[in-house]
DNA sequence: CATTCTGACTAACGGCCGTTAGAAAATCTG
DNA sequence: CAGATTTTCTAACGGCCGTTAGTCAGAATG
């Protein structure tokens, strides 16, 4: 019953689990920003005000620390996502669609490193890491294959849902090579995508 | 008039520009498969069949090597866009976009790892290199561009343009993350996409 | 055959990397 | 304030990196 077994992340010692939090955040923007292989344990920990050593005392190796930045990475934006669709749950299903892509989109953009991180780097990640975000990114695939059918409709072959799905999030996971905050706005660049979906008659 | 002045990279004595040639392919295949960062000039000369000091007699740094194969990639997906709308000249609007997005997928997928490389790289190399590749990589927007006013017609927006361009790049180029050739079919993915693209009457 | 040039090799350089063990500081606890 | 615990630092390790200078084999040239 000693504080390593109970409640591990969330009440540990306070400070602790400031450090901790500290240091995902900027390991999540220098991620993005730089990738994987170029974000240095030393250049992190000077921004956070320590010692590359002392990372150790709070993630056992780089790859655990960038495994927890991707995976909530990809759990902040699947959250933001299924959350958007139960507050809004009497919209029509091309509506619902439309929402998600906003939500996702804006996650992305101006929300949230963590998700941003995890979709620059995870191609060049080491195979482990990959292998332990699997079921992360399995989950939210599933949310978007179930507004997607339900877009669609019932009747929608498999591989119908899941190629309009890879248009529609590399459409929007792309924003990440040009967007610009100066001269894009998110919600007008869901109009111009909203614009390819027409509306399907529910037959 | 000696031979670095006249036809530098064609006609060299020919052994170097095999050599050069081999460099080129499998710095490309790396670069694609493991980042520009993870790419060391170790290996690279290992699958060449030569020490890393040797590469030197070819390139003058792993940068401008870098550049190469990404200005490659840019130039040959280019260049086969641009040849299939001249070759195919007598298309619709929207046939001519929907050529040019299968184009582009299958140099993607199937002929070249220089495209792939680029696309997978770029964010990530330094930003000497991405100066480099700046020229480049605008006139193949500007080639994209032509397609999508064509199919918008002369009096869309030029924003309107760009997110048309982005959404439908992003959908493609994205396939880097997901295509698997034992399961997946360029053309079947086009059509996918294509279905997204109204017929616009030329009003 | 002698010479010149081409193309690759060897061996090393300084530098940065992730990681670790143990000392030291800071904080909490009684 | 004393002692225990938590958190950070110091200093180093082996290893890989891009790059360079100097050497050397082999082909081309006369």
């Amino acid at each position: 019953m000693n504080k390593t077994n109970a409640a591990q992340k969330t009440d540990q010692k306070p400070k602790a689990a400031v450090s901790r939090q500290e240091i995902l955040l900027v390991a999540a923007r220098m991620m993005r920003e730089r990738g994987y292989a170029e974000t240095s344990l030393r250049d992190l920990a000077a921004e956070v005000g320590m010692k590359a050593g002392s990372l150790y005392y709070h993630f056992a190796s780089k790859e655990v620390l960038a495994t927890e930045v991707m995976r909530l990475g990809v759990e902040i934006v699947s959250d933001a996502v299924t959350d958007g669709l139960k507050r809004a749950g009497d919209l029509s299903p091309r509506e619902q669609l439309v929402n998600a892509l906003q939500i996702h989109l804006e996650t992305l953009l101006s929300a949230s490193d963590f998700s941003s991180a995890h979709i620059r780097c995870y191609p060049f990640v080491p195979d482990t890491v990959q292998a332990e975000l699997k079921g992360a990114r399995r989950d939210y695939d599933r949310v978007w294959n179930g507004i997607i059918r339900a877009y669609l409709g019932e009747e929608a072959e498999d591989r119908q849902v899941r190629y309009l799905r890879y248009a529609l999030v590399g459409a929007l996971n792309w924003s990440l090579e040009w967007f610009d905050p100066k001269r894009d706005s998110v919600s007008d660049y869901i109009v111009s995508v909203a614009r390819l979906l027409p509306d399907i008659d529910p037959s």
